[in-house]
DNA sequence: CTGAAAGCGCTTACAG
DNA sequence: CTGAAAGCGCTTACAG
């Protein structure tokens, strides 16, 4: 491998001025600076990145923890963040949470370790309070901590959230006014404020609309976002004899699932029941009936973290709440 | 931060000895290495990682290039990679190819300063020969380089793959001998070795029913595995009025959208037309139909990956070939 | 079995 | 504007 030090040699400088004219900072002479800049080239050189943050105490990577990799809301999430990230020059370390907080513990313990430059988390599931120390003891040594997808602002950590509950209550709103209610909703996740929030939304709708909130159709479940919870709830609603003539699920995987469930038992979507997803991951558009669902915006969020990890470098100010907006997405399925 | 020298103090020793113990080579007095172990643990000291790296000139992050992480092929893959890495001590570092040669070539210049332990590469496209060098300078520096998917072995890299043609052959046979055919292919990617191996099991299923191969069934697709290209292959034949009773998909993304086309074009499936995915991704199960398709284990894969860590480390042999089976998933499909 | 010392490849006060 | 020197936190011959 090629070092600083052959660099230096070839252009005929110190290794100290090769780091200066590379890394951009102090004032080199401009004769001095070609001659580093054309010997760096010619030897194709790449500043060894453990040296460089060891050294800086900045490390250029940047960890990302994902509630599961497998889900679409994350890998999608993933791709756009990944090409932020490689954008401004940053390494993505890549931790799959497995929604285990154990995992999440584990983590953390190791954290300090990595010399990270920043830290997003990127999860629906609660973050214990137990982490917070540990959480702003990361902080204060100097890495970007950002929460993604749920809002951990009042716990000090700056975040880059989807609006939940109105745009439930949207969808929601929807439905009834298409009068295909009663409304049954899926998908109100224990131990997700995510999940509590787009909840919310449903019953708002409801409040609006001068309907009653009806315990018969809102079903919890603590299997995340996944199909068998939409799958479940459907299923427990027919069984039940419970009439409705929509699902608002809380994530378009609780929707399929749903629509499964609906398909199993000879009902169809949309002619007997409406079914809104929550999401729109990347299969939305191609099942049959397609999907109605609500927006996501990847794009906004990696741009926002950016913006953080930016901001943070330049000792500006890094916005403790960024919340965007989701909308509608009519397809077949509502 | 707590460094080896906190630890050295407080356990009466040299920092020296401290690594000793900590990386468990070399022997140290039983009771020393008691006091180390006890002053780490309640110190909670982690070696820095980067200082351990530089110094020993071997790293413990593992790079994973994937095709697109948005596709459950890759998701799958990674959660897995990333659980056994973690078994190990080992980080993942992702970076998502999105199909360019650019974004390797990229990744590859940079690689060398990364200090990598392993390399992985996986993704279907095509590798190109010119990468080769930058390849094999890698592997002389000491990393683990491997193919994850397809195989590269006669480049001499070590490859773990599924297997593509005889599942191919597998899936199309039992198709003609349930009756469903003229079998129609969706799916020989150009530019893809594995799209290729999985239309020669086509073609030899074909072969072994004494039945023809016809042009105007086989579509090719540029645009990879996605939904897309199953839609158009099958609008395509039936807007050419090309009779067929059973598709081949060469992924579970095209077999998904060759359903939405077959649905939108009135007919059903399986009744009408039988069809078959590859690839067993996560929603397959819950898509209704159900679909049909050839199983892939990414637990197997994430093993072959770690035993050849291992192997590496420990000096052992690596074996060029790791050739995982494929079943066929009978659902309602087909 | 163990400590003192060197050094991985950088960056950054420091002195000029 | 620039070089010599120190040092980030480890590991590893080396000598004992």
């Amino acid at each position: 491998m090629t070092t600083v030090l052959d660099v230096a040699r070839r252009a005929g400088v110190s290794s100290a001025t090769v780091s200066r004219v590379l890394n951009g900072q102090a004032t080199v002479n401009a004769e001095a600076r070609l001659r580093v800049l054309a010997a760096a080239a010619e030897l194709g050189f790449q500043p060894n990145r453990m040296a460089q943050s060891l050294r800086s105490g900045r490390g250029r990577t940047v960890a990302m923890l994902v509630g599961d990799i497998e889900q679409n809301l994350y890998s999608a999430l993933t791709k756009h963040v990944q090409a932020v990230l490689g954008q401004i020059g940053l390494d993505l370390l890549l931790y799959n949470l497995d929604h285990s907080p154990d995992r999440l513990r584990s983590f953390l313990a190791m954290a300090p370790s990595l010399g990270l430059r920043g830290l997003a988390l990127a999860t629906t599931d609660a973050i214990p309070a137990a982490f917070d120390p540990v959480l702003q003891g990361l902080q204060r040594g100097g890495l970007t901590l950002l929460s993604l997808g749920q809002r951990l602002d009042e716990r000090g950590i700056p975040s880059i959230v989807h609006e939940e509950q109105a745009a439930g209550e949207r969808a929601v709103r929807f439905l009834i006014e298409s009068g295909r209610h009663p409304v049954l909703f899926a998908g109100r996740i224990t131990g997700s404020a995510i999940g509590a929030d787009r909840y919310r939304g449903y019953r708002a709708a409801l409040a609006g609309a001068g309907l009653s909130l009806r315990r018969d159709l809102i079903f919890d479940t603590a299997t995340a976002y996944r199909y068998s919870a939409g799958y479940d709830a459907v299923q427990r609603a027919i069984e039940a004899g419970t009439e409705f003539g929509a699902v608002q699920a809380s994530s378009d995987e609780i929707a399929l699932g749903a629509m499964a469930a609906l398909h199993d038992h000879g009902r169809r979507v949309p002619e007997d029941v409406a079914v809104i997803g929550f999401g729109n991951i990347d299969w939305a558009a191609h099942t049959r009936p397609a999907l109605t669902t609500l927006s996501v915006h990847h794009d906004a969020v990696a741009a926002a973290l950016r913006s953080a990890l930016e901001n943070t470098e330049a000792g500006t100010e890094v916005p403790m709440l960024v919340s965007i907006g989701r909308s509608l997405i009519r397809r077949a399925s509502a």
